[in-house]
DNA sequence: ATAATGCGTAAGGAGATGCTTACATGTCAA
DNA sequence: TTGACATGTAAGCATCTCCTTACGCATTAT
């Protein structure tokens, strides 16, 4: 029934989304460009991009014939503000970072 | 045809799952007092928590007639690895500070 | 004008997901 | 032992997902 709109979460949760946005971290790129990454269809690519595209996490540029996607990585933030608060599990350098900052900037 | 096992961002795409997550970071939790955060059937819950469990992302523990889940939050690891090389896009503390490091650590 | 390019949309199908109710199983309690 | 409790599993169903091929529609090139 989903009636929970998929948001960023359902968009990223399929590993080919996920390589489309780390691509366009590059930069923009037309459709092609980023198809010619994958052994999929080019339109089962433009079913991912437009899944990314409802999620926000990508835009779209026309520039004649071709259209260019760009990553609106602020939309990642969810993810990212969900994630962080399970930092204090991981004991690694930027843990102690944190810590270290946290105590340096407490003064 | 998803060949590709769900894995952990298939298991933390649906909002529920996520809020079981959550609910074990403050400790072991039998299944009822899982269930009872949602509107769902407990049939319903004990196959969210079968993901989880596929994904690694929580531990079952015996304990009488009740089965603890447990969280293993190591096991977010590849969303957090994923997610941080987006993290020059957020000019927060987090990223100053992780600068300020590199810079501090070069010598 | 005609063809080629770049890309989206439509339609359809296989399989996955998410839910429900009914039932099975193991454990504790009376 | 008998029943209540805690939980998983089975079956079934509606919907979603992800892919394909076929086609449509601009835009650029010849």
């Amino acid at each position: 029934m989903m009636h929970t709109e998929p948001g960023v979460f359902g968009a990223i949760s399929h590993p080919a989304r996920r390589r489309m946005l780390d691509l366009l971290v590059d930069g923009d790129r037309p459709v092609n460009a980023i198809a010619e990454n994958f052994e999929m269809s080019r339109p089962a690519v433009s079913q991912h991009l437009r899944v990314l595209l409802d999620a926000g996490l990508v835009t779209e540029q026309r520039h004649g014939r071709e259209r260019r996607y760009r990553l609106v990585p602020e939309r990642l933030e969810p993810v990212r503000d969900w994630i962080a608060h399970y930092e204090r599990f991981w004991d690694d350098n930027f843990a102690r970072l944190r810590r270290h900052l946290e105590k340096s900037t407490e003064q």
